[in-house]
DNA sequence: TCTTGACTTGGAGTTAACTCCAAGTTGTAG
DNA sequence: CTACAACTTGGAGTTAACTCCAAGTCAAGA
């Protein structure tokens, strides 16, 4: 598969591939022997989990503290379950305050919803914030 | 409320709480006569907003947009009621993409967690990737 | 009153994560 | 074989969101 068709099926740029390869979020892609990108079904899974995981918040720089432990071999899994479970805490984390975001909108939004039917927006002593 | 203790209390630096009365992510904060900075119930309500709107990835220029609206008055409760459910989406989207995160975390935790024990890793054809 | 530490401002600097560029190479269609 | 688009690289530039700095002001304790 060549950069272009990657970066079509995943939405995102070539310059955004080459940059995940070049700084190590992804280990080094295939190449023709012209030394074009040609991504195999391997090199395709890593980009897709380096997607998925930056789309979470994950930060790039773990991605690449990931793919090193990756290279180094099996002694390294005890560091890279570690790395993955403190991910999945920051993650579990991130979620829990995107919900207090989301309740406190849903809240908002109905205020204003009755406001528009109404034409008065009724607020309570603690929020005369908007 | 000084600065400090609106800092302490979030845990949030000065220069962030400036820099959001600066660019308008809250608007301005009550005054001493000195001119020093005294937070009162409704700036310490916009602060606990900016912060928990923020947390939940929404973008500065979103809260500026939304604090200028409302500034304008209920001329732009519409405005400001669509803004709202703009955000709402995109949390909404982002939180889908940080469940689908935690679902293959905790998938490849499980399976390192078993590799740890046996001393094996066993990967199936499409997961060559760590 | 003096000192000392916290506060003020405008503006410059930093960081993460891209994003763009120039100059050169590869590969396919005619 | 010749265009010519798509690819390559190293490096520079951009953007969002802070973060720091210098020079000056304010205020509470000795």
């Amino acid at each position: 598969m060549t950069i272009k068709e990657v970066c079509e099926k995943y939405d995102i740029t070539a310059d955004t591939l080459r940059y995940y390869e070049r700084v190590g979020v992804i280990p080094e892609v295939t190449r023709t022997p012209g030394g074009i990108r040609d991504y195999q079904e391997t090199d395709i899974a890593w980009v897709e989990n380096a997607i998925c995981f930056r789309d979470a918040g994950m930060p790039v720089e773990m991605l690449i503290e990931y793919v090193k432990l990756y290279q180094e071999g099996d002694s390294t899994i005890d560091a890279r379950t570690n790395l993955l479970k403190e991910a999945r805490e920051s993650i579990l984390e991130a979620r829990k305050k995107y919900d207090i975001a989301l309740k406190k909108l849903d809240y908002k939004i109905g205020r204003y919803e009755i406001a528009q039917k109404t034409g008065v927006l009724t607020w309570t002593e603690d929020e005369k914030d908007g």
